[in-house]
DNA sequence: ATTTCAAACTGAACGCTGTCAAGATTGTTT
DNA sequence: AAACAATCTTGACAGCGTTCAGTTTGAAAT
């Protein structure tokens, strides 16, 4: 009688993904707060110490779940708006789903841009490439906007531009740092008046580009 | 013969402030990351029970802290700048003491800014008047700008757009996430390229807002 | 001046965490 | 069939935040 109540053999089988489902779930439920590398292995029926044994430690469960997230993130990217679409809507629209999946996923939105997950110093090559591969598709839609096409330089910039407006916007959206300032208007509103706001804005600096 | 090494008397005499001086110089010295009430009271030569009298618990700590971070914010921000320049320029300035504050006191901002600190629904009194008016800082001079004085329902959105811009940067900055796309620059610059890149749009927005 | 009382602080404990080392179990290769 | 390497458990360790009962102290009340 062993004290395996969960699993028939002694070895899983699939541990490691187990372990990742059990991890998605658990940061999705109770976001950074209670996540635990302990209540992981709990979920997935197994003793504290088997993560070790595919993951190392409890960073290297964090950054393959960041990785995820920034796949999520980059085919949120993707998937926005329309294939004919001139570059300033795609831009918008990019925009959209960044703040789209920062407000959904908020707890994974936190970890894959938290403190701890530094992809292009953590020798994660998974983690480093899922980074920068949505980063890239910001940067592709900016050079197709005209005025980037005629001075190449301003590619980089302009894409840095964007990406400060949408991410801090998403983090000021997402901690809720907004509200005090929102009073007239009704609370919790997933995505605020005031994301719309400058999320126009981002689109009407598209547009002036365009020409 | 007692075991208080570092004090005469049993009563510290002044242990709040002693708390907060040695937090502020351990998240200062190595960030979040070891940040510990624990080690908090053994700086200030105290028993690890003895800040829940002061602080409640971990979190009221943090919360003080952060209120000083807002603080020191603001106080950059309100001395950004020449008096007499116009609302475009101390804008500029005022992202500029922003980013720096990031730069030069990592730590303090990740917590100022970090998920535990909501001053919106914290109970914290101090906290919330702190954060807001490092927003009212930036709000005033917004609305100072011609066109935003003219239509005064865009002064909220304009701000906001101003705040997710500096906002983003610092914490891309900060977090190094622009460096994979930095290559041939010369790494670790305290202010980057890009971040002045940055800055020198955002001015552009506020300079064409002035007409 | 003495008593009373509330505030400040200690010491020890609890349950929790991440991590490690040693051993048990298993599938795979030789 | 034997040897091996991978997988997982068990038990332990130090450290964390927090609680609770008790000790010390300064200040207020008598």
């Amino acid at each position: 009688m062993h004290s395996l109540s969960r699993r028939a053999s002694y070895h899983h089988g699939d541990l490691k993904s187990a372990l990742i489902v059990a991890a998605e779930e658990l940061i999705g439920e109770s976001g950074t707060a209670h996540f635990t590398l302990r209540e992981c292995a709990r979920r997935a029926g197994v003793s504290p110490a088997a993560p070790a044994h595919h993951f190392g430690n409890l960073l290297g469960l964090l950054e393959t779940l960041a990785a995820l997230g920034f796949e999520e993130l980059a085919k949120g990217m993707e998937e926005a708006g329309e294939p004919g679409q001139p570059p300033s809507g795609r831009i918008r629209a990019m925009g959209e789903a960044y703040v789209r999946f920062a407000l959904q996923s908020p707890g994974l939105f936190r970890l894959t841009f938290g403190e701890k997950i530094r992809p292009s110093q953590s020798g994660n090559a998974a983690l480093h490439a899922a980074a920068s591969r949505a980063f890239c598709l910001l940067e592709k839609e900016v050079a197709r906007l005209p005025a980037c096409a005629r001075k190449p330089e301003s590619i980089l910039p302009q894409t840095v531009l964007f990406w400060s407006m949408v991410h801090g916007l998403a983090i000021l959206l997402l901690d809720q740092r907004l509200n005090a300032f929102t009073e007239g208007e009704e609370a919790g509103a997933p995505m605020d008046t005031l994301g719309r706001a400058v999320l126009d804005q981002l689109e009407r600096l598209c547009i002036e580009k365009s020409r």
